[in-house]
DNA sequence: TTATAAAGTTAGAATAATCTAACAAATTTG
DNA sequence: CAAATTTGTTAGATTATTCTAACTTTATAA
């Protein structure tokens, strides 16, 4: 049975992974913000639940029951963040806190019932993949709005940073997902684009905006609804 | 801050003060099921947060912090129950132990949303008095069923205890709170009830079962909808 | 390829929550 | 009341999680 700050470390060791590929120790401490000696005897003792490859002054890397455990905190993460959105309200800026919490409850029947409640969602509210029962996390295939040309249509679908300050500036444009953006321009000098969409025919967004919405070129992408 | 284990500590004061008036470390160290040092050594931790009056071999007494803290986190653990019950269909015998881990969870707005979208509910499933959010807890006075006179009506409207096995034969009997239940005799030798509601012209209770069951012999009582 | 810097490890200590064993105080009982 | 029992306390140990200080290994760079 992991306590909740082994199960913080494997999450952070689950997404390192599946975003730099190895894992070092400095990374893993920085993440949770602890010292590298805490995140070094955390790493032992999770090598001794067998969570954990762990040899001295090499990259850490998960074991298939440590990526699996893993993926299923981040499953009742997810869950949870789409439960409070969808079912009891919440804005998609208030729900990470909470759900950093309500993530270590063992209660499996507790979730399940999210899920059907909310048929079974494929993400959450900022667009990033629920893994299924099993583990397994669908692969997003979406590309930032910085890359897309200028004429285009996409539909915005998910977030690569969910700040609540990088929400709550989506909220004030009138952006969300599932929405359909036209690119009408890019600036060359500092990456800002001019989009339309909905009421908004020409909102100008900068290239740290743009970098961070990911959206899907073709138009008959699977909808938000 | 407290921790879930200093809460769980507060919670049983609480509980043992409201229906023993003193408390004792031997019964607050067999109801949480630690040893006596264990509870010795946290009530000496809880006074040092100002939660509790402690002297050597005297009764403990919950300071007002104390008092309004415990009741904080049963306000928690009761409007939990609720929404398992009402919004997410759980089954009342089945609520408890979620419950008793999420009543742990810091946000206000969480459990404010809960409340809303309960309507404000006064009792939790089992018919426990919900505090306020002044920590305020509505004194019920009730009676058990097994002090009722035969021919009297009464209204069921809470459980003094609240197990899941004791629910699940509830349960059984298709007795739910709100039920008005007449009593039609009373067995001298073994404290057994005979009782009749709904499809039940005549159901047996055992006296263990009758001492459970708290009514309000008024019919014009507050009703459970 | 040595010197510096960065990354990782070990040692030692602190706090929280728990235990058992031993002892002391208070209460009950004959 | 004195003996026996129950209740409460202290001492000392263990595990989890964290830290700082000191040291070692690996990587970078002149
Ligand atoms: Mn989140
Ligand atoms: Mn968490
Ligand atoms: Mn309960
Ligand atoms: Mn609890």
């Amino acid at each position: 049975m992991a306590s909740p700050t082994e199960e913080n470390y494997l999450k952070a060791l689950f997404n390192l992974a599946n975003s730099q590929g190895e894992i070092t120790l400095s990374e893993l401490a920085s993440r949770l913000e602890v010292s590298l000696p805490t995140a070094n005897s955390m790493v032992k003792s999770l090598q001794k639940s067998n969570w954990l490859n762990y040899e001295k002054y090499k990259p850490l890397t998960l074991t298939p029951e440590g990526r699996r455990l893993a993926a299923s905190i981040i499953r009742k993460h997810r869950l949870t963040e789409m439960f409070l959105v969808d079912v009891m309200k919440f804005g998609w800026e208030e729900v990470h806190e909470v759900a950093e919490q309500i993530e270590h409850i063992h209660a499996p029947k507790f979730f399940d019932r999210m899920d059907e409640m909310l048929g079974h969602p494929a993400a959450d509210p900022h667009g990033s993949p629920i893994p299924d029962i099993e583990g397994k996390l669908e692969q997003q295939s979406y590309v930032p709005l910085s890359s897309v040309l200028p004429g285009q249509k996409v539909q915005l679908l998910a977030l690569s940073n969910s700040s609540a300050e990088f929400l709550e500036f989506l909220n004030s444009r009138g952006l969300s997902l599932g929405l359909t953006l036209t690119v009408i321009s890019t600036e060359r000098f500092d990456q800002s684009m001019v989009i339309g969409y909905l009421e908004h025919p020409s909102e100008t967004l900068s290239g740290k905006v743009c970098e961070r919405l990911l959206v899907c070129v073709q138009t008959a992408a699977a909808k938000i609804t």
